[in-house]
DNA sequence: TTGTAAGCGTTATCAA
DNA sequence: TTGATAACGCTTACAA
C-alpha cells in the first residue's frame, strides 16, 4: 500500500498512468466514452491503489454542478431536527447528492429568547446564509425547529430554497410541514370512534400555529360528529409538562371522558395531575398525546399518540429541491405547500366506553 | 444596494477600490499592518457595501490554515449526539474555528445491526473519512453514539483526531467519555445516604462497557459502605423499557428498598412493573435512573437521575483538538483519556428511610 | 481518443 | 506599503 504522504492528487494518478490529467478527470467523471477502455481501467485501478480521492474543494470551486445541497438547521438540538435531516440525507443519498449541514444553534445561543426576538434569528441568518452560499451549493433546505414564519431568508445568488417544518413569509419557497388540521381532526375522530363525546383539550400556546390548526381540525371533526364545541374545555398553556399539569387540574371535575394533549410532554403533566387525584389514565379517563416522542411509550400506561412524520418531511423536501435543481422549469408547479399528516400510534391510554 | 448577480469576488472589490487583490486579501486576513489605514478602511467599507464574502472553497483550497474542524458523527439521530455537537460548536465558536458536520447515519442505514456487524461501520468509515480529509480540515472529532471501540479510524494524511464518547483501539487519540465508574459509585453513595442498604440494580446489556464500569463503581461504593454485593440483585437486560419491566419483575419480592436503573428508559419499565403490582415508586420503593433524558421529568413521580455531561464532553474534546492543532508539540501531554462525571439530578423518586 | 491550457477565487511569495 | 504572479487541485473547452 504505497501512499504519498499528504494528499495524492489527480496529477499523481496521471503520472502513474502515463496519461494527462484531463484523461483521468474524464474517466472519474463518467465520461469514459471519450477514453479507451484499456486506459480507463488502468486509471481506475491506479485510483484505488493509490487511494486517490478528488478534492471536493477544488472540484466544487471549478465545476458547474457540485451535486451538493445544504441543510440549514435552526438547531440540531431540537428533537424534531435530526429525524428531518435523516429523511433528507436518505433521499439525497439515493439520488447521489451530497449533503452539508449548517447548525445555527438558535436555542444553544439564546435558549428560547430567539422565539420572541426576531433580531436574533436575522443576525444569525445573515451570517449563516452567505456562508452556505460560498459553498457553491445547488440548493438549500431550511429546517425549522417548529412551525413559524421565517423572514429575511433570501439568497442573493438565486439559490433554490425549500422549507421543511417552518414557512417563509409570502410562501416564496416550496414548503413541507405538518398537517395539523388533519392531526386535530383525526384525534377527535378516533376518540369519538371509541365512544367519547365529552372531550377536553390541553393545547399549546394559544397563538402558536400548531395549536391554532389543531383546534381547527378538532372543530371540524366535532361539527361532523354533531358535538358542541365548548371553548371552556380547551385549555391553552405551554407545550411542556407544567402546562399539562396545570391544564389537567383546570379540567378536573368537568366531567370529560377523554383529553387530547397536544404534546406528549403535556400528556405527561396530565398524567401527573391525574395520579395526584387518584384518577388512573387509561382506565378512569382516556388520554391521547402528540409527537410520539420516546416519553410516550415510557409513561404508564403507555400513551396513545400521533407520530410526527419527520423523516417523511425531510425526504419529500429533499426530493423537491432535487427536482427544482434538475428541472428548473417545473418551479411553478412545485411551489407546493405540502401538509404531511401524522399517524396514530395506538397504545394503552385510550379505552372504549 | 448594488450587488452583482452571481458572486462578488475579491477581484470585484479590488477593482472597486482601485487596488490589487493582494491588498484586499491582506486587509481581510488581518494583515492590515502591511496596508495603510486609509486604504484598509476603504476596502472594508467596500466589502460590506458590495456584500462580499470570501469563498471558503477557494480559501481552503489555497490556505495553509483553514481554521476548520470536522465532526464525524456515528448518527445524529442518537439522543446523545446533538448535545455533544452543541458543546463542540460552542467551544469552536469561541476560538474562531469553523465546524463541518458529517453524519454517517449508522442507525439510519442499518438500525442496530451495525452494533454487531463491524464490517458495516468499517465500510462507512472508509467512505466518510477520506471525504472529510478532502476538506482540508485541521482536525477531526469523532462522536460516538455510545461507548465502544472504534477500529480502522486512521487518517492517511495525519489529521489530528480526538474521540468523543467512543474510544479508538489502542487509545491512539485523546478521548473524552463518561466516567461510568464514578457514576455507579455516586448513585450508590447517594442511595446509602438516604438510608438504603438493600439495593437492586437494573443494568444494561451485561457485556456493555457502560454496564461493566457502573457495576464496578457500585461495588466500590458498597465495599466502602460495608454492604455485601449480591449478584442476584443485579439484573442484566436491555437498555430499553422492556428490560426495565422484565428486570423489575424479577426483583419483586427480593425485599429491596431501592433500585438503580442504568437508563431512564429502564426506569420507565420499572415504573410500569411496579404500578402493575400496586407498588408506588418514590413511596413504597425508591428508584433512580440514568441519562436525564426528557422522559425522566415526565414520569410520575419525577425521576431522580444522573445527567450525562454531553455538552461538556463536546466542549472539552473541541478544546483538546484545538490545542493539538495550535501546539502540536504538546501532543504527548494531551494524550488524555478524560472521564467526565455525570451529575445527580434530584427529583421525587427517592425517599429517605 | 488524448493532451493543452484557461480558468475557479483565493493565499503567499517576492519584487517593486 | 503595494502589486504581479505563481500556486492550490480540479473541470472543461478546444486543439491535436
Amino acid at each position: 500500500m504505497e501512499q504519498k504522504a499528504g494528499n495524492v492528487t489527480i496529477r499523481d494518478v496521471a503520472k502513474a498512468c502515463g496519461v494527462s490529467i484531463s484523461t483521468v478527470s474524464n474517466v472519474l467523471n463518467g465520461k469514459s466514452n471519450k477514453v479507451s477502455d484499456e486506459i480507463a481501467d488502468k486509471i481506475r485501478a491506479e485510483v484505488t491503489r493509490m487511494g486517490y480521492r478528488p478534492s471536493s474543494l477544488a472540484r466544487n470551486l471549478r465545476a458547474t454542478s457540485t451535486k451538493t445541497i445544504g441543510v440549514l438547521a435552526e438547531d440540531l438540538i431540537e428533537f424534531s431536527t435530526p429525524p428531518i435531516v435523516e429523511g433528507i440525507m436518505k433521499s439525497c443519498e439515493e439520488k447521489g447528492y451530497n449533503v452539508v449541514i449548517e447548525n445555527m444553534r438558535l436555542f444553544g445561543r439564546w435558549q428560547r429568547e430567539w422565539l420572541a426576538d426576531e433580531t436574533l434569528i436575522n443576525k444569525t441568518l445573515k451570517e449563516a446564509l452567505p456562508k452556505m452560499e460560498a459553498l457553491n451549493l445547488e440548493g438549500l433546505i431550511y429546517v425549522g425547529s417548529h412551525e413559524h414564519l421565517v423572514h429575511n431568508l433570501f439568497s442573493g445568488r438565486g439559490l433554490p430554497i425549500v422549507m421543511a417544518y417552518a414557512v417563509a413569509v409570502d410562501k416564496q419557497y416550496p414548503t413541507f410541514r405538518l398537517d395539523d388540521i388533519t392531526g386535530g381532526y383525526d384525534v377527535i375522530k378516533y376518540l369519538v370512534s371509541k365512544g367519547h363525546r365529552k372531550i377536553g383539550v390541553l393545547a399549546g400556546e394559544y397563538d402558536n400555529t400548531h395549536t391554532i390548526n389543531r383546534v381547527l381540525g378538532i372543530q371540524k371533526a366535532m361539527l361532523e360528529e354533531k358535538i358542541l364545541f365548548d371553548p371552556e374545555l380547551v385549555i391553552y398553556g405551554s407545550w411542556f409538562k407544567n402546562g399539562g399539569y396545570a391544564g389537567m387540574k383546570a379540567l378536573l371535575g368537568k366531567d370529560i371522558t377523554a383529553v387530547f394533549c397536544m404534546s406528549d410532554l403535556i400528556a405527561s403533566g396530565a398524567y401527573a395531575a391525574l395520579y395526584e387525584n387518584g384518577i388512573v389514565p387509561g382506565r378512569d379517563i382516556s388520554v391521547i398525546g402528540y409527537d410520539n416522542q420516546e416519553i410516550s411509550s415510557g409513561l404508564t400506561p403507555e400513551l396513545t399518540t400521533m407520530a410526527l412524520p419527520l423523516p417523511e418531511i425531510g425526504f419529500q423536501a429533499a426530493k423537491a429541491i432535487i427536482n427544482l435543481i434538475e428541472k428548473p422549469g417545473s418551479a411553478s408547479t412545485d411551489m407546493a405547500d405540502a401538509r404531511i399528516p401524522s399517524v396514530l400510534i395506538e397504545r394503552n391510554s385510550v379505552r372504549s366506553i
